[in-house]
DNA sequence: CCGGACTGAGTGATGGTTCATTCATTTCTC
DNA sequence: GAGAAATGAATGAACCATCACTCAGTCCGG
């Protein structure tokens, strides 16, 4: 009989399937388009036979679905701690934008999904949109509300609208950093973002 | 033998199928996504049948190409006629912006697959990218630059940066207004954009 | 040897594209 | 000017390549 010892160090009792095949549907997503990637590709790039997919996943949708709220469960679950201690509400956007981009300015693949491959369907803007997406812009604008009671950010503005802007300048910085050829940081954005929004809300 | 006149009258000549495909099309990828359409439904809302689709565009993909294709084209003709005799750079930028939301602001469908459909592939992105949406940046860009060289913008701001943080705002600005269930008008979000803006880029 | 993880060839549905055929209109012919 | 012939736009049934998904069988640890 081999020795038990071995049994669970030479191999990975259970290799983490589940994860390599999200980690390659990441890969292939990005590369080829949701739409144009075929589940044969995932299963090949994840080293195991397309059967196997399924044993895990549903359906190819559901693949799709899991990378969007694994890595939002994620993102929200590290935001909620790094924002929990800040009490200035412009340090609290600051952070916000900078895990924003440094998150996406990460991982390139992942970021192409989330940038190109989620937006690609109304339904699946809808379906997000309500979920993830509308809860993160929620969280923006209640900080600018914030910023509006304690008297740093002027209060004739329209804290939705407002929260709509930073993130959609954001969202612009991540979405032209992966159309770029040119390969540079994300995460200095940050700075001219932000330089640009303060002085724009501020009270003067 | 029949009055030439009646000849030309009676039945439109050569009804405008290209541009019923087009329109037809426009409302079906708005609809199910440009994926999850198929040709016999853009054929049947425009009243033609399968084939004749073929008889005015090679492929399914280069009718969404000539989608932007001739809305880009539009919109880039109406803007360099309204630009062309406004001199302060403020005033051009809220031009390009009212431009901007007016345009899609008046065709939700068209909007939708704007905002959505055309972002759904690297594929698509990179090359609409490389053409259109490019060139777009760069008027803005040379407006803030003027603005910069006027005195009335901050010199130290990066002008690249700033006009994708306006772009950004727009399309956010658009984005949301499709997936919104409420309906309000979007053109009159450029006050706020804009309001926030100029503060931010201004000098003091 | 058992049970469950895994395999990958096969299947059935789907949908983009083609093309033989139709027929309204125009052009000839007498 | 009437009929015949030619034209080519339009049709839509059929074709067939493509995949998402299934399942009968294999492999292997214990």
């Amino acid at each position: 009989m081999r020795s038990a010892r071995s049994l669970t160090t030479i191999r990975p009792p259970v290799a983490d399937k589940r994860g390599a095949i999200l980690r390659a549907a990441i890969r292939v997503f990005a590369n080829n388009g949701y739409f144009n990637s075929k589940v044969a590709d995932i299963a090949s790039e994840a080293g195991v036979a397309d059967g196997t997919v399924y044993l895990y996943f549903k359906s190819k949708e559901e693949i799709l679905h899991s990378i969007f709220d694994r890595s939002m469960e994620e993102a929200i679950n590290e935001g909620r701690k790094q924002l929990a201690p800040i009490t200035d509400p412009r340090e609290k956007l600051r952070r916000i934008a900078l895990l924003h981009l440094e998150r996406l300015g990460s991982d390139r693949d992942l970021a192409v999904v989330f940038q190109v491959e989620l937006r690609g369907s109304t339904k699946f803007m809808e379906e997000f949109s309500a979920a993830g997406f509308a809860e993160y812009l929620g969280v923006i604008r209640s900080t600018i509300e914030e910023g509006q009671q304690a008297g740093v950010f002027r209060k004739e503005l329209n804290a939705k609208v407002a929260a709509k802007i930073l993130f959609g300048a954001l969202d612009e910085m991540a979405t032209n950093w992966i159309l770029s050829k040119r390969r540079y940081k994300l995460t200095p954005m940050v700075d001219t973002v932000l330089d640009i929004f303060f002085n724009g809300v501020s009270v003067k």
